[in-house]
DNA sequence: CGCGGTGTTGACAACAGTCAATTACTGTGG
DNA sequence: CCACAGTAATTGACTGTTGTCAACACCGCG
């Protein structure tokens, strides 16, 4: 696994920390927590964790590695419609059964653990666990917020500012569970999964990536991705902080629309 | 207003169609909407119905005319994320107060009603409008595979897949509300609306239009859609019919992007 | 040492954005 | 009835971006 890994004891506070970053939790919930990092189950690097369909969407925490939801078409191209870190639901949706053409599959070595507790506190507002029950509702907001960055990146957005704005959302969601050491956190994707994310082909990924070390933005090597100069990536991305309202004052008019 | 517009009425069709398309309703129920139908509350065209972080998420639903929920980048272009529809809740997601930045905007003459009661029968699962309750969950579940669908788009599909996958998705979901007539329904989109869509430029989805047209695939004429060969769109898309699955057998694995 | 997966590069062609101008289409007022 | 203005649709020329193809380099592993 990756360095991530250290056992059931790191489960556990990749659990309390991303809970931690919404709501302030209370000892019982702390130790419900702590029962559930004790079951982990593993999953084996590139195997399909749960199709759409085939049977009720599980309701599993990722607890390490990385995972992806995705869909293919008709021609065989693929879009990774988001990422799934440590800390996120395998299955971000309320637990509607639907059929739907999704998949989501390991990316790394994986570990999860039952996340029912937490989902079945959430829909029925369990007062003996407001705090996850808030948090998990936080949670399916988050998610929805995740794939309207990923639209706007996908439709408005450069190559470099793509790519860039995706790295400033990793390093947000990795920073909740405290897998960000300074600029620099592990990103085990290959340059095929990335073109999946971000919609391009595998060579104009790697041209992306060239672009940004060039221009000294960014390095990455071994996995391992560092931020050299972050402000000026949130500038090429378009970044909005994640507390909402704009990054700062917006431009008069461009080419654009309204006003 | 459009062709939709023929009162509270035509309000209270919209409501009881848009249920009935995903579960059947008691008497008590289809009385809920139409007192809600009777209290119809008019928007502008163009103005802002909504921008997050000023005010908690409305709870209403759209039941004459077409909105959308938008993002603004910092250079001035807009990306839509979504489009919605008649029978649509105007803010999708459940009531979790968050910050975001999105906005949603009317892109007509709009009236909604009050969907207070709708979504908190669906939170508190309440046992007198089981109904309601559940197609609200679903309703919710249904953005979020939009949202998916858009993603693809976005990110996979050629520039007339992705018109053409557009124009279905909207058959579609006004055939739910009893708003297509044969192969036909009411568009009130300006290119201009449409390139934020589909992440054009207004001169592509021009070029783009007129070539599905050369190709007699549709026809666009005073705001009016027409599918002209269903299949060929579907074919051109890489559609998957709504319940699922895969259109056909998948041909192993293309390289190309198209033939 | 060969092998498969991954990263990298260059050449070329197809795709898509921008600019600029022209053509409908509408509702207005004369 | 027509002139007019304003919006939307359309078109052509040009440029920049991105996908495809085809090598080659690098690395861990058997």
């Amino acid at each position: 696994m990756s360095d991530s890994y250290d056992g059931q004891a790191g489960h556990f506070r990749v659990l309390v920390e991303h809970f931690s970053a919404f709501v302030s939790l209370s000892i019982l919930e702390t130790k419900l927590l702590a029962e559930l990092a004790e079951a982990p189950r593993y999953h084996p690097p590139y195997r399909d964790l749960y199709v759409a369909g085939t049977a009720p969407p599980p309701s599993r925490m990722i607890v390490a590695g990385w995972a992806c939801q995705y869909r293919l078409l008709p021609d065989g191209h693929r879009q990774i419609v988001s990422l799934k870190l440590p800390g996120d639901l395998v299955w971000p949706l309320l637990p509607v059964r639907l059929p739907s053409s999704c998949a989501v599959a390991a990316l790394t070595e994986l570990e999860t653990v039952s996340a029912l507790p937490l989902v079945e506190a959430s829909v029925a507002a369990d007062p003996a666990h407001p705090g996850l029950a808030h948090a998990v509702r936080v949670m399916a907001h988050l998610h929805d917020m995740l794939l309207y960055d990923q639209i706007v990146r996908l439709g408005r957005q450069t190559a470099c500012g793509r790519f860039a704005h995706l790295m400033l959302e990793l390093r947000e969601r990795l920073s909740r569970v405290g897998l960000v050491d300074g600029d620099s956190f592990a990103m085990p994707l290959t340059q095929d999964v990335l073109a999946d994310v971000l919609g391009f082909s595998v060579v104009h990924v790697n041209r992306t990536v060239q672009q940004l070390r060039r221009d000294g933005l960014l390095e990455i090597r071994n996995g391992t991705v560092t931020l050299s100069k972050p402000d000026d990536l949130q500038e090429l991305a378009g970044w909005m902080p994640p507390s909402g309202g704009p990054a700062g004052p917006r431009p008069p008019k461009r080419p654009g629309r309204k006003d």
